[in-house]
DNA sequence: ACCAGCGTGTTACTAGCGGTAACCCATACG
DNA sequence: CGTATGGGTTACCGCTAGTAACACGCTGGT
């Protein structure tokens, strides 16, 4: 229990909110990406309407907790992308952190690849995609952000670069997903297998002998 | 019609089943994937119980129609995949051929990206991951299939090409995706980065001079 | 002292979902 | 005839996200 204090007080609502956030993570780590509204309110100890009051809408709820642990992810994922070290390193450095800190939390990590997404502005007409996990498009441009400033690409650098961090951070995600599934090799061979297929390995490995080709 | 009775008559549950699947198809392609049994139903001029004997429950039709998408989606990727021109130029026509398909029909690509992912066995106790979109995993799957039964990846090269295989999809579904919603560049320009990508380019650029280097 | 107002919380509800039980009726078969 | 069996319906259950509308306690102005 909280001993109630004066209203101007500016920390009182964020602080709530760390409550209401924190409960949320333990339904989350609980019960997986199925986790009601309901069940929140309660393990929170109190009831929906607050819930609302504070986050909108489930969408909501759920941003304000993807966003603290993309924050924390991605800290993570920083330090590896900046350790001292050849580049090689640090992206097996950097793709070994995801998959541990996705092996170390599947539930949490499967709330936040798959959100509710339903929001309206579907039904705006000219729609379009506009999905997928939040958590994916923040790690790729961040990726693309760290590639562009560091690597230099040319002209269109830039494109290029957000390219490249969409597209490795879908690389890192969907073998990451397929590896927590099935389990078919250590993490450590996980890792250099992606960093091989980053190098270029496909591009220089030969045909089979006993193959059609490719 | 001849309506024989006994069990063998092939013609009459499985073309309602593809009645049903059509008028599924037509709701997906309107509502997006959040369609619900109720809407098909009524767009299949039935109510739900009907679909509920057919299919199972939602996962099953939704699997039932994923199948087809795939199937459908597949055969093109193969063929790309097929196609006598070096490796480079398979490489790019197959990711040309897959943004060419979601871009087309977008509604029914997120609809297949993000399955009901209800289902028990999440309350087994000890279930981990296990998610993820089925149409991934089959073209992680085939990917893989085409990769070992093709390029010669020397010992362990089985397990290597199914990394790669879900890794490369991962890539293709993520960019995709962001292309998809952004719109950020030509088609033609998200292929042939992504092809540079996988073409080991990131690991032979050089570091800007202005940054902090990688 | 009193009443306005605001923040914080509740109960009780709506609308719609996935899913199901129970009933209905026609047809083919003995 | 009777009856079983497949295609179909109505009416329901339990659950969800989301929302009034009302109730308490504290603050401050006059």
């Amino acid at each position: 229990m909280e001993t109630t204090q004066q209203a101007g007080e500016p920390g009182t609502a964020e602080r709530r909110r760390r409550e209401l956030l924190e409960a949320a993570d333990r339904v989350v780590l609980r019960d997986g990406p199925k986790a009601s509204m309901n069940a929140i309110a309660a393990e929170a100890g109190i009831t929906k309407p607050i819930l609302y009051r504070h986050f909108g809408d489930k969408a909501g709820l759920y941003q304000a907790l993807a966003v603290r642990h993309t924050d924390a992810l991605l800290d993570s994922l920083r330090a590896a992308l900046d350790a001292p070290a050849e580049r090689r390193s640090r992206v097996e450095s950097t793709l070994d952190t995801y998959l541990a800190a996705i092996e170390a939390r599947p539930q949490v990590y499967r709330f936040l690849m798959h959100p509710a997404e339903d929001s309206q502005a579907a039904e705006k007409g000219f729609d379009v995609g506009v999905h997928s996990a939040p958590l994916l498009r923040r790690l790729g441009e961040e990726l693309a952000d760290v590639i562009g400033e560091r690597v230099d690409l040319g002209p269109g650098g830039e494109r290029l670069a957000r390219v490249w961090g969409h597209g490795i951070v879908g690389m890192m995600h969907a073998a990451g997903d397929w590896w927590l599934g099935e389990r078919p090799c250590e993490r450590a061979e996980l890792v250099s297998g992606l960093t091989d297929l980053l190098w270029g390995r496909l591009a220089t490995a030969g045909n089979r002998a006993d193959g059609p080709g490719f």
